[in-house]
DNA sequence: CTGAAAGCGCTTACAG
DNA sequence: CTGAAAGCGCTTACAG
């Protein structure tokens, strides 16, 4: 135990066992040692309560075994999902991760890169911005970048994304099997993926002749809930909604509920992702599930391959998403219109 | 731009301006330099592309500028809503916070006091398990520690938590007003936290001459499911639940959708915690609302009074809750019973 | 197998 | 105001 309040160096270890530091630096790093000493070692370190100090570790061995996680808000459930298997795979490689919320903002983006740098970090996963993602490969920075979430095609790192396009075609390909014509969609305009996403639902809606009809709103529960009731008021209203993300899915769900439109009947819904809550609400939501887990194993599977290949040519890999069927888009009635 | 690979170190930086690293590094901690010098090493830091290295900092410095943040899962909402406090608060204090997942393991739990130790952390913010809890009295840890969520009244640590009993007899107060009568209780039984609700739930019923009814179950709304489902099949099936957190909520919601009863009708509900979602589901659902927004930055707000005053007492902050009323509790028919 | 010594990149008394 | 030097706590060649 440490009693003088100072915690123990490995000299102070050196000096209870008798033995030099560089002797006691061995036994922790399971070097070669005699018995007779490493059992001096151990029982030092015991007595005095040691415990390595990683700063000067890290100084001295020139690798901080940090990764850096860069998202743009941790309270969204993707990302919290994510992010908790990155920090599992993380840990369980002897590493630790430095979690930054960019908000969205490219400022806030700019300065955790450069906390990144000063950290040394090994590596970074990065859910950038759309402004952040056109700047990033002119940057030079002292350690890999693998993507998540967004990406452009023609970058230079690394990423790891859903294959948005053919997600949001399957919702099409989904409501359209059920009877619904008039769909209509909602997408985020704050990233990449409410692009792609928009991008395979008007593909998937014109090659079925239907008429796309689509809207860019900022990511956020009430955007989505005025324009549905907006939209609702208009002739030629839509049947269904597709929508981008899980906060226009709530803005579907209350507008619905202003406007005493029942789900599906009055109004169907489907869209991005697989909450918990989801199957609660209404007659259940139906969602593209993403493989949050794969994706956060996977970008720390990308970023030690980066290590070991440092020169390899840049990866994408797009991960599929499953369709979780449920009663907000259930048969659509014969006698609509 | 850093064209060597290797990051520029303060050496570099004071041979590019023809001074020495130590007046480099007064002019990165705005130290007394003189003007012309300060300029010659502000244009060298930018030529080299140099960031100073966090690890020699620290090492040098002898403190981390770190605070430590173990929760049991940042996937609960609770505690991902009160580390993005923790997050912001640190970084507006120019610190980092290490975040570490326990999955309510006490042996996880251990394992990251002891790599908390290792970054040489200024301070912890804790969720601890019930059983980390009677021990943490007995370690010796090198940095103060604020107990968050969950804590023992006897302990020595300082704590903010909700006033736990209060918001659960706000709950039985308000169903009680609605007219209902054989109210239910179900409590997680991993933290001090479901203990502390079922003692506010037990004396809010005794003392309206109503009979508790209270089971302990794990923390997942499977468990909650299947109590509900078979309690539901007994004589005297109770009017209401409440639950101590937000998967049992879900639980509850599930068996309700099981046994094809309505809320509030055939079943009434009320909860923790007021997450988004709990507002979209049938009727909506009445629950305690936590201000986790001032949890997270009380708990940094009494470490950086803990460190400026190490050998005051002890403090615990008790926070109190809102209930949040919606149609899950609305007023019970006459006929009842 | 073991130890003395150098050095990672900083900061901070100590002189001047 | 400025610089030379010591030292934070480690690891790792280098000798022996």
């Amino acid at each position: 135990m440490s009693v003088s309040g100072k915690i123990a160096s490995i000299k102070d270890v050196a000096l209870a066992a008798g033995v030099s530091v560089a002797t006691v630096s061995r036994v922790l790093s399971n070097g070669p040692v005699s018995d007779a000493l490493r059992k001096r070692v151990e029982d030092a370190v015991r007595a005095t309560g040691y415990r390595p100090n990683l700063s000067a570790r890290r100084l001295r061995s020139q690798h901080s075994q940090t990764i850096g996680l860069v998202v743009s808000d941790i309270r969204n459930p993707f990302f919290t999902a994510v992010s908790r298997a990155v920090e599992d795979a993380a840990y369980r490689a002897g590493m630790r991760v430095i979690l930054c919320n960019s908000d969205e903002n490219p400022e806030r983006e700019e300065l955790y890169l450069r906390l990144m740098q000063e950290e040394r970090i090994t590596g970074l996963i990065f859910a950038p911005t759309r402004a952040m993602l056109d700047r990033l490969d002119g940057l030079d920075l002292d350690f890999p970048v693998v993507l998540i979430d967004r990406n452009a095609p023609t970058g230079r790192h690394d990423a790891v994304v859903l294959d948005n396009p053919r997600a949001a075609a399957l919702l099409v390909e989904h409501l359209h099997a059920q009877g619904y014509r008039r769909i209509a969609g909602l997408f985020g305009n704050t990233s990449t993926t409410g692009q792609e996403r928009h991008e395979g639902y008007q593909a998937a809606m014109t090659v079925r002749g239907l008429t796309p009809a689509a809207r860019f709103l900022a990511p956020h529960a009430d955007a989505a809930e005025a324009a549905v009731v907006e939209w609702m008021g208009q002739r030629d209203r839509p049947e269904a909604f597709i929508v981008s993300n899980s906060l226009f899915l709530m803005g579907v769900v209350k507008a619905a509920r202003r406007l005493k439109l029942t789900i599906p009947d009055g109004i169907a819904v489907a869209g991005f992702d697989n909450e918990p809550w989801t199957e609660l609400v209404g007659p259940g939501l139906t969602v593209i599930e993403q493989p949050v887990q794969d994706i956060g194993q996977s970008a720390m599977a990308l970023l030690f391959e980066r290590l070991e290949a440092p020169d390899r040519p840049s990866r994408r890999l797009v991960l599929g998403g499953t369709c979780v069927v449920r009663g907000s888009t259930a048969a659509r009635m014969a006698d609509a219109d």
